[in-house]
DNA sequence: AATAAAATTTAGACTTACCTAAATATGTTC
DNA sequence: GAACATATTTAGGTAAGTCTAAATTTTATT
C-alpha cells in the first residue's frame, strides 16, 4: 500500500521532471514543492527508491521508474477527473476546485474512477484545459501553443491556462474569455508585445505579454 | 484540525452509543469496533477527552460531548451522502459503496457537501434506508419499524436494512424487494415466525424471522 | 588546485497512532 | 469480604513523517 504522503511526493517529482525536461530532480526542488525540509526529502526518497518508485543515487537527484511514473499519472488522472466533476456537475468555479481535488485524488478505488470517467462522458481535458491521461497513462493529443507565440491576424481558440493561481484565473474570468472560446488577434503592440484580441462577441480586450504566455490556444480552422 | 483516525474513533463511539442507548461506551467495545487493542483506545480517548470531543473518566467509559456528537454526525452525513451519490449517479450496487464511502467521508469541504447534497436533490435516506442528518445534525422523521414486529394482513413498504453485510444485501436482492416497494404480509408461520409476503408483482416469498428482524418497514396507508 | 559556497545527507529528536507486557482497578463468586 | 476473573490503564517500544543541527559531498570561484 502507498501512503498519501508517498503519492504526493511522486506527484511532485512528476511535475518537477516536466519542468526539467527529464533531468534528474534535486532534493531541494522537491523540498520546495513539498513545502518541507531537504532532510525530510532525503528520508522519503530513500524509501521511494527501496520501493522501486524512483531511481536515486546519493547526491545525484531522482527520476521516476516506470512504476513511479504510472503511479504519478494515475494520481494526476484522478485529480483532473475530480476537478472536472466539481465544475461540470457541482457548479464549482475553476478557481475553487484544486484544494478539494488534492484530497479526492487519494481516494483508492479503480472502479470509482472508471465510473466517474463514464459519468463525465470521458472528458479529455480538465476545467483548466489540462489533459487527462487515460487508465494507461496516455495523454490525449493536443496542438496547444502559448498565445505569446502567435501573430497579429491569427485566429485562435482558447484551450487552457498555464498559470493556475486564483489571481490569474480571476483575471481571465474578467477579460471575458472561457475555455473553448474563439478569438482573433487584431494587433500586437511592438513596444511591449501587448495583444489586442477581438472576442466572439466583438468586444476587444488587451492582453499583456505576461498574460499571453500563460494562455494556451489552438489554431481556429 | 481533526485527523482521519480521530474521526473514525468518534464515529465508532457514536455508533456504540446508539447500541447502548446512551450508556457510556467501554474501552473494550471501542477496541472491538476499531479493530485495535484496548491500550491504543486508552491513548486515543485521553486525547479526545483533552480536545473536548468526549466525556471520559478513568475506568468509566466514554460518552460524546456536544462537539463530539456534532462532529460524528457530520461524518455520518458525509458517509451517507456519498453512498447516495455512488448509487444514484455512478450506478454502484448498494453492497459496493460502503468501503468507498469510508474514504470519502473524510474529505474536508463544507461547500463540497452542500453542493453534493443539492446535486442529489437533498436526499433524506441513503441507499440502505439509513437517515441522512442535515447540516445541523438533525435526522429526518421516520416511522420505520422492524418487519418482525408486524402481523399477518399488514400492508407495508420496505424502507431499509438493519444488517449492512454483503451477504444480507445480496439475500434481499434475490428475494426481489427493493427499497420503496410495497408488499402485504399474507401469513406468519406460527412455529418459526416465517413470514409469507405478497410482493407488488403478485409473487410470494418466504422471509425468515431472522431476516425479518433486519428489514425496516413503514405502514402502507 | 585550493578554497569557499551551496546542496545533500546523517544524526538525533519529536508526534501520532499503534503494539505487548505489566500493573492496577472493578466486578463476580463463593 | 476474600479471591478470582475481567477490564482498563500505564510503561516502554516501534514505524512514518517531520524537524534542527552537524557532517559530508558537490559545485563554483579564485
Ligand atoms: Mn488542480
Ligand atoms: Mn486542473
Ligand atoms: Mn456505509
Ligand atoms: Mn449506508
Amino acid at each position: 500500500m502507498i501512503s498519501f504522503t508517498e503519492e504526493n511526493y511522486l506527484k511532485a517529482i512528476y511535475k518537477l521532471l516536466n519542468e526539467t525536461n527529464g533531468e534528474a530532480v534535486s532534493t531541494n526542488a522537491i523540498a520546495g514543492a513539498m513545502n518541507c525540509k531537504a532532510a525530510s526529502v532525503t528520508d522519503m526518497i530513500k524509501k521511494l527508491s527501496v520501493r522501486k518508485y524512483i531511481n536515486y543515487e546519493k547526491y545525484q537527484g531522482v527520476t521516476l521508474t516506470d512504476l513511479g511514473q504510472k503511479t504519478a499519472l494515475n494520481i494526476v488522472r484522478k485529480h483532473r477527473l475530480w476537478e472536472a466533476f466539481l465544475v461540470t456537475k457541482l457548479n464549482f468555479k475553476w478557481d475553487e476546485v484544486h484544494e478539494i481535488a488534492e484530497q479526492l485524488e487519494h481516494i483508492d478505488s479503480k472502479l470509482l474512477i472508471e465510473r466517474l470517467d463514464a459519468f463525465l462522458g470521458y472528458p479529455k481535458f480538465d476545467p483548466h484545459g489540462d489533459p487527462i491521461p487515460d487508465e494507461n497513462g496516455k495523454f490525449p493529443e493536443s496542438k496547444a501553443v502559448l498565445l505569446s507565440k502567435k501573430y497579429a491576424g491569427d485566429k485562435c481558440v482558447f484551450t487552457g491556462v498555464a498559470d493556475h493561481s486564483t489571481l490569474f484565473l480571476n483575471y481571465v474570468d474578467n477579460i471575458g474569455i472561457r475555455i473553448g472560446d474563439p478569438f482573433t488577434i487584431k494587433s500586437i503592440q511592438p513596444f511591449d508585445k501587448t495583444l489586442k484580441l477581438i472576442l466572439k462577441n466583438k468586444k476587444q480586450v488587451d492582453v499583456s505579454s505576461r498574460a499571453a504566455s500563460n494562455l494556451w490556444v489552438v489554431d481556429n480552422k
